[in-house]
DNA sequence: TAAAATTACACAAACGTTTGCACAACAATC
DNA sequence: GATTGTTGTGCAAACGTTTGTGTAATTTTA
């Protein structure tokens, strides 16, 4: 029946003593005597008490919050991040404060703009697809609210950030094929725009280079994605003059277009071509067929890192000047993980 | 450069007139005069005020703010879920504190007493598999904070609910299996100790006997929805004297081992057997041999149904002691869902 | 032209909690 | 027996905002 939740004050006067008195026996503070401590802390238990968190957030002026903007909670490779920054924030006693921008990037401002309003103590924001304005960014920085990119970095300087070096997972990938002897690797690679594209055509060719081969370019495909783009880029494959034995495949969606399409061909998956793909669906070792190997991205190991990392800047000792101009650029490796009995 | 945020204090002093003034006239109160507002207005742009939602939150004693507690954020049913919750809670204007108990039911606990600290408006929680004691759950409700289950429900009087209905989704599956021509139909269960299961057997029973067709208990496997436990039950099918031409699987994960193994043994999937599953993966759509059909659960529209009637019960009128009694038992209906080309 | 109504603002309390400071009571020290 | 130290407690300010009430100055009404 209790509607309003009981205050300190109700305690205090019920044992007629002062507020004050009541908070520090609350706290153990040491200057209140033992009996008064007993008192207070059984009428706290009796009534309930439970401290108003709203009210100390507000009076010391820190929200003990992070506030977490990510394009799409449904998507896998989120929902492991946000799971990862979760649980760093139960751990270090924080609390989550979340919103998705749906690649929106008016959403994804309004939304930082709440999230100053919340007074959230930190920002951890993998930002969207469609967000090219940096200013509202800008000046959430200026707030003196540690910020912590995500995954999706924009292109700013000075910043912190978290994301994963596809270019050492796309090498270990390729380095992984040619030890196996294939010396003709093709690539279906994302858009063109797409800093992840980049990084993957940057560590495909490290690794060829490093084996003393030749790039060519004729063998790197940029595909939209879609089925029938993937469809397209194998068609050229499979009619190139020189027919790729293995073939890295921009993410998951795409191996298993490719690997349809293949099959439909009467082509043998993993033995007259070899597939490589990048983790992003959890599902995938349960198929069929399969890419003989994935590069695994860790979602929920990168959401740890940032959440780490944003929690430590949130802490750290003021006015250290020579911390305050240091930025952490943190980049997870990707690693190759290969199919179990392949 | 600017530390601590703009107050209204601030603009009040720069003005020279009083802090209530400035407050309405930000808030466009109709006792400030044009003239007032325009400078108050105009001061706050330049010195980028933003109101402080946490004192707002404290003096008014709402935090305009949803708990939301879910087992596991990495997985693809409750990500769903929370992107509908969050769509909801943006379009409404509210936010939400997220957390998860990793189906730990001290977790749950603590993961509780803290929303209730943060003082949110409304729970909505989809309790975790090892929650057996509600003493805590009971206590929330007594601090009148609505509170909506999701998904899974525990076994108390009394509460407003979500959840889909898998009675009718097993119903409709099996009778479409029926009108096929199968007659002889198995189903893969969960364990006996999951409410899941006993609605998925029930609605099996029920589309048998509307067809008047007597339910043979050997049909009905219960299995722990491993892969070795999938094996185990299709093993029992395959040498069964009543050899099932079609099996419904518990779930996505057991229908890929059924299919896989059934694979393994030259069993034409759809055409030897035909497979009905319930969608919990994302995926499947995208693979080679999926069940024909699927019992959709959208987790996406029940997130959101579950987000609007917390969002209605906080906002409800007070004192109305009719609507105080009702609850809401809200049973979204699973849909079966037939694959394309097939 | 005096009374009434309107306009435009200021004052102060309130929300729940923490915390610096003051101060009383008592014990210990010289 | 005066001084110092210790222990336990109360007072009051502070955090940022909203809002009920008070009150001048101005305008309208009779």
């Amino acid at each position: 029946m209790s509607d309003k939740p009981t205050t300190i004050k109700e305690i205090a006067k019920l044992l007629d003593i002062s507020v004050s008195t009541v908070s520090r026996a609350l706290n153990d503070h040491s200057s209140i005597g033992l009996i008064t401590k007993m008192r207070v802390k059984k009428m706290a238990k009796e009534l309930n008490y439970e401290p108003n968190q709203r009210a100390i957030q507000f009076l010391q002026g820190k929200s003990h919050t992070i506030g977490v903007i990510l394009p799409e909670l449904a998507e896998s490779f989120f929902s492991a991040a946000i799971s990862g920054i979760e649980d760093i924030a139960y751990k270090r006693n924080y609390t989550v404060l979340l919103a998705q921008s749906h690649d929106d990037a008016d959403r994804e401002k309004l939304l930082i703009e709440k999230m100053k309003m919340q007074r959230v103590d930190g920002l951890l924001i993998s930002v969207s697809k469609t967000t090219n304005t940096y200013e509202h960014l800008e000046a959430f920085k200026k707030s003196n609210i540690p910020i912590v990119f995500f995954d999706r970095i924009p292109p700013v300087k000075n910043i912190h950030f978290v994301a994963s070096n596809l270019e050492s997972g796309t090498f270990e990938a390729v380095n992984f094929l040619l030890k196996k002897g294939h010396r003709t690797i093709g690539m279906i690679n994302g858009p063109t725009n797409l800093v992840a594209s980049t990084e993957r055509k940057n560590g495909y060719i490290k690794a060829m280079t490093s084996h003393r081969l030749k790039f060519d370019p004729s063998l790197m495909l940029n595909c939209d994605l879609t089925e029938a783009g993937t469809i397209e880029a194998m068609d050229n494959f499979l009619n190139h003059k020189r027919k790729p034995t293995a073939i890295v495949t921009f993410n998951d969606y795409v191996a298993l277009f490719a690997i349809r399409y293949a099959r439909s061909l009467n082509i043998e998956i993993n033995k007259d071509i070899d597939f490589v793909s990048y983790a992003n669906l959890p599902l995938i070792n349960y198929m069929d067929y399969t890419p003989i190997a994935s590069v695994e991205q860790f979602p929920y190991k990168q959401g740890k890192k940032a959440a780490d990392i944003l929690l430590d800047l949130i802490n750290k000792p003021k006015g250290d000047s020579e911390i305050e101009t240091a930025y952490y650029n943190v980049v997870v490796e990707s690693e190759l993980i290969i199919g179990k009995d392949k």
